[in-house]
DNA sequence: GGCTCATAGTGTAAAGATTACACTATTTGA
DNA sequence: TCAAATAGTGTAATCTTTACACTATGAGCC
């Protein structure tokens, strides 16, 4: 008996955060199939390298991103989603400081760009389909786990972070309910800074104390918004 | 440029629930490696099929499983998962009802058994992290979606329901706070008849309804234990 | 210097949800 | 008929969530 073996890839669905949109990397495709297709990062798991880690090399090829929050999406197994032949894929999310990132965009002659969820371009494959489920995923998952700070720079105001929240789960929240319930949770670092170069009145910023917060989950504590 | 091909399995944990106990279906391989251990169910993906049809015909084939909760639980693509050769293998988790598979046990000559999740046998490859993984996912999505019900049998009484709960949380729940929770969410329909064979007062039975459920769900309903 | 504009920052009361808790009812079987 | 086993039921206290509107600050313009 000889066993099957199918081409596997790897898909990244790269989600960067920017003042009021809800953005995703995309790639534009040099070869064919879907030639000139805009795309998600990714590209064939080689034999030696495990999956995690054929996204974060993929990634750090096409993107020049090495530093975020990865993690599996979803493997999809259709059978048609490849014209050239079966290929099934293992997609990964990940969350990106778009401060960090203000595009290496285009890296090996292959052009890169953010494009806001709510307008993307026509996508190559079945890509189309798994941003949807990565941005129920991340609706999901915002809800439940201190990720919402992966896509804000270190220091942020306490708008920028309602805002943050609002952009993701499509619905506004109320200010002072916002700011009682997440300073409440105590692990939000007040800094003595203010922003800077607004022109009004300047908020405080925050940061996001991770310590405290692992510290708070070993007690026993749920985040929730 | 050739595209690397890879071997890639499916493998189910499959849950079943017998009165204050959950089980997980396990085979018994019969050729190496780990002859003789106990297993998942599970196999190659064919060129043909989808990964999810992999997985319903593994069950089938080696349970007799057909009718069955089924759900992706997670990817598992490190490299040394198989002593052969580098497998990857995408691990599904199922909900059946015991009372429908008190068990087509053994079927092709390999051995099938239900084995209660805190005692389980010495396991092949890296099932027993699999099998971690897919009990830390149903404690963590039975408080938000009525799977519950995938492990009843049709007819049930509150206090299977409640048992049900307390074994897969791990925690007690009260008794009048989890019927006054439950029936309020009104989809569970009272049905006209009382346990049989019990030697104390008969309980009344109840049985899910999921138009009901449904139809809450699309009236912004969330369901939450 | 004072006005306008934009956003920051703050508290309270009502409604709703969750928790803690103990006794009576019914059936079987000895 | 009594004991054993489990079913079934309500209320009060606490905590959480929601709804809601004004004052504070700083920049920029006149």
């Amino acid at each position: 008996m000889t066993t099957p073996h199918i081409a596997l890839t790897v898909d990244c669905v790269v989600f960067g955060f920017d003042d009021g949109d809800l953005k995703v990397l995309l790639i534009e495709r040099e070869i064919p199939p879907f030639k000139g297709k805009w795309a998600l990062p990714g590209g064939f798991v080689l034999p030696d390298e495990t999956v995690e880690d054929a996204a974060r090399r993929e990634l750090e090829e096409e993107t020049g991103i090495t530093k975020l929050y990865l993690e599996q999406l979803y493997t999809f197994g259709e059978l048609d989603r490849d014209p050239r032949e079966r290929v099934v894929t293992v997609a990964y999310y990940a969350l990106v400081k778009l401060s960090d990132h203000r595009i290496r965009a285009a890296s090996d002659a292959a052009q890169a760009a953010w494009f806001s969820v709510d307008d993307l371009p026509k996508l190559a494959f079945d890509h189309a389909r798994i941003i949807d489920v990565a941005l129920a995923r991340l609706q999901g998952k915002v809800r439940y786990q201190p990720i919402g700070f992966e896509l804000l720079p270190p220091k942020f105001t306490l708008s920028q972070l309602q805002h943050l929240y609002e952009t993701i789960l499509e619905r506004p929240l109320d200010k002072r309910n916002f700011r009682k319930k997440i300073l409440s949770m105590g692990f939000l670092l007040e800094l003595d800074e203010i922003e800077q170069d607004v022109a009004h009145r300047a908020a405080r910023l925050y940061s996001f104390n991770r310590k405290k917060y692992e510290q708070l989950v070993r007690a026993g504590f749920n985040f929730e918004i």
